[in-house]
DNA sequence: AAGTGGTCTAGACCACGGG
DNA sequence: CCGTGGTCTAGACCACTTG
């Protein structure tokens, strides 16, 4: 492999663009241009301070930039390495899959850690979704899934403990919920509303996805119906922004038209 | 109104925790409690500074955390100010619906500006989306929404030039393009595929859409098709990640199940 | 002119990883 | 120990808004 030559990066100071931006695009086109891939690394922020000709602090705000974008992993006390992206794509959004279904059919190896299960009094806000009085008994079920052993998702699961008593008795980790509601409970999932928007990770929520805080994250909530009417699951996800694509196909069926919008709160 | 006490923000400068985050954090603590919900004014940041015995560049780095969780907006010679948020629900990931359709639906005031409409040479990657020879004329159209006068979101859209020759002399500050494609070339759309991710938003969509480029955005790719194997439109949005949500609602439909994932790129 | 956020600097100390 | 990124400071200049 040829050395490269970090030495004709450089930016125009005149110019009215903050220099970190500058800094930032150079090291992109850089690493595009040279088609670096792997886990190649960059040279110190202090070394390329020297070398665009600023300060410690502007590199550092231009290499998070970068690390923001998904371009680079900083590691302290090693250095700043560029990254192979790979994107996880979720076919989720038209079929009735759990989410570890959809890892299924992806053929990816993953895994699950359990990371709570226990049986909690719901909030308020919990209760009204699963259509249950405030302070009744749930299951709550906080699951992590890595693909390739990196962590992809975080999701956490609410069930009534009176519908499901010995739901905790079940192995989460080599079956997937949906298929343990079916199999032992009898209740097959045949409706789901879901909602997506974007959101910061908490600390916990960085801490438990190898992230920075400053990563968004794609929160999917969703209520999952056995009949018509008849709340199985209420559940909150959050999926690495950087490495998640969510995809639908979508037919045309006269019956889904038109009787979408019921009350969808504008915060 | 009552005064609002700002002095009794503090930070412990001897956890391990960042001063910024411990800053943004109280912060954020502080609209809550005090339940801060317009355009409530910040101190500077300088003052800040003060308070919370810290320096400003420190209070800078905090107050860009909350705006990058669109808690304030910071306004370049004027202050910070607490936002209320608003969320513009799009039904849209289930049914065959246009985003312009999809507004109407909401009742939200909307308006359309069209920033480009022109005839191009198609790209490689936009000609193999739309099943056209590389180098074929293409109609691109891009478009900005916003609901009550804010930028909600950035389409970009392609058509063969050669199936719809007219197609830039009709009004799309008022027709959506679908109903335009309905009608005037009675092309109903009947199935779409569509793939969503976060992005960094480029400069110039961080200029469109008024954010700072720190700021999130859903990428909504989508390939449209009229009848089965026949492509009629490729597009491409960007969406405000802090003003959206994606909502669906999924129904058993056996004709439905298992017959999804064909090609989910890895990149 | 005064107040505000946007940005930058030069230098510093720390925690972590590896020899 | 050294090299790395993580963070912080004190002070500075600029551009923009408002009076």
């Amino acid at each position: 492999m040829a050395e490269l030559d970090w030495s004709q990066l450089s930016i125009d100071k005149g110019k009215p663009i903050p220099r970190y931006y500058q800094v930032s695009e150079a090291l992109e086109k850089f690493i595009e241009r040279n088609d670096l891939a792997s886990g190649v690394k960059l040279p110190s922020e202090e070394h390329l301070a020297e070398l665009f000709g600023v300060s410690r602090p502007t590199i550092n705000k231009a290499v998070q930039l970068l690390m923001e974008k998904s371009l680079v992993r900083k590691v302290r006390g090693k250095g700043t390495f560029v990254i192979q992206k790979k994107l996880v794509p979720f076919v989720f959004m038209q079929d009735l899959t759990s989410l570890g279904e959809s890892l299924k059919k992806s053929g990816l190896p993953f895994t699950t850690e359990v990371i709570e299960a226990k049986k909690i009094q719901a909030s308020s806000f919990i209760a009204h979704n699963l259509m249950l009085e405030p302070g009744s008994l749930v299951v709550y079920l906080k699951r992590l899934r890595r693909v390739e052993g990196e962590p992809i998702f975080v999701g956490e699961s609410y069930l009534s403990a009176k519908r499901f008593p010995d739901l905790l008795k079940h192995d989460f980790v080599s079956q997937t919920l949906y298929s343990i509601l079916e199999k032992k409970y009898r209740l097959p999932i045949v409706k789901a509303k879901r909602m997506l928007r974007v959101v910061k990770p908490s600390a916990e929520d960085a801490s438990l996805l190898e992230i920075p805080l400053s990563q968004p994250l794609i929160k999917l909530d969703g209520t999952a119906y056995s009949w018509e009417e008849s709340v199985v699951l209420y559940s909150e996800t959050k999926f690495r922004g950087d490495r998640v694509t969510l995809t639908s196909t979508v037919s045309y069926n006269p019956r889904t038209i038109g009787k979408s919008d019921e009350k969808h709160r504008l915060v």
